[in-house]
DNA sequence: GTACGGTGTTACTAGCGGTAACAAGAGTCT
DNA sequence: AGACTCTTGTTACCGCTAGTAACACCGTAC
């Protein structure tokens, strides 16, 4: 009685949610970051103080929001990460499943790092300053488990193994950022490019002029 | 006549200009990002307008904000770079330079980085979003003009340096984010890991368990 | 019936970025 | 002297935002 009504609504309320999210997800791509909770709820067909009594705040729904696609990148690359491959190759495979994702929705993937970048009206935009740090820092533990999981790294190796990860996810996070404002050169040649870097190669490389004295 | 008036008037507006940034530095530093446009006038004894009058826009006073840290920051870091030292040691001490800084003044790291962070009220912060980019920006270009410059890459040097540099400074800004906000180690340590990463310990490293294969 | 929990609304507050309109002082030209 | 202009400063406002209080409706349980 009870608890079938409960159920009853609570399913009811989680299914609203999802619709919420998913209204909130068509408006931010398409007005962008800075989109308000006004027009947020217009497309969902209600009002506001609806919004508001199901995520609190608009940190809220953006920290829901950020954290389906954040869940759903971090399926792929997890899948990447973990595939049964050569080092070399499962690096390469994670750093091209990241660009590509960024790639396909740029929209969604500015939304997500850069608060309001596009539009010319106010900034008010989302305050993406407090929750795309989470990202980064989930991306950055994930490698970094990963990491220490199946890297031979000797003595301190976790905490070398987190420097690592949250290195590693900043260089790939920067350099993506960067390649597709810029796009200099094609995906597959950003990622060897990259995994060239990890590989040492800087360390490689000779000098140009003069000895390491000059 | 004319020319000394109007570079008296030029000399006594940039004055007065350098005073108003001086007064927003520290209205960001005690406030936060969220500084509001009134909370800096009122710290500068004056009004909006004429902030407005000086700046256009928060974007504008932003901006200038943060040329004068990122060209003391760039200026810091170039000093490391361009030191007559072998490149392990230039790199070291290029990455010591950049966190001693922002373990040094995070509050004006924080801000050059993410916008709206601290405090608990409203979250119209600075719209750092669209600035925070360029600070990565300018230091990535940077780095791999330096790279480029004394590194011997063979064909493709300047893209892959680009890639490079950006690529590097994304790993020294994640890093070091993450780092000044868990402390896990020292930081000459996370410099020594941070290097160690780009020496190609990762690719130098054995598999921890079964082959390649699995 | 009536009390109740959920869904929805309208109407509002407080604060923001940004601007128009106006006032006052200082130097300049006639 | 008086009018003209330029800079510096003000007050008072606009439109927008996030967020909230108060009220209305509707199905269900007793």
């Amino acid at each position: 009685m009870d608890t079938t009504q409960r159920t009853d609504q609570q399913r009811s309320a989680d299914r609203r949610r999802r619709e919420l999210l998913e209204a909130a997800d068509r408006v931010v791509l398409r007005d962008g970051p800075q989109a308000s909770m006004n027009a947020i709820a217009a497309e969902a067909g209600i009002t506001k103080p609806i919004l508001y009594r199901h995520f609190g705040d608009k940190g809220g729904l953006y920290a829901a929001l950020a954290k389906r696609h954040t869940d759903a990148l971090l399926a792929s690359l997890r899948a990447a990460l973990d595939a049964p491959a050569e080092r070399r190759e499962r690096v390469e495979s994670t750093l091209d499943t990241y660009l590509a994702a960024i790639e396909a929705r740029p929209q969604v993937y500015r939304f997500l790092m850069h608060p309001a970048e596009g539009g010319q009206g106010g900034d008010q935009g989302f305050d993406v300053g407090k929750h795309s740090a989470p990202l980064l820092r989930r991306m950055g533990e994930e490698l970094a488990q990963v990491i220490e999981e199946r890297v031979d790294l000797g003595p301190g190796s976790q905490q070398l193994a987190r420097v690592w990860g949250h290195g590693i996810v900043g260089m790939m996070h920067a350099a993506g950022d960067w390649w597709l404002g810029e796009r200099p050169c094609s995906r597959a040649e950003l990622v060897r490019s990259l995994a060239d870097l990890l590989w040492g190669r800087l360390a490689a490389a000779g000098d140009r002029m003069g000895g390491p004295g000059f």
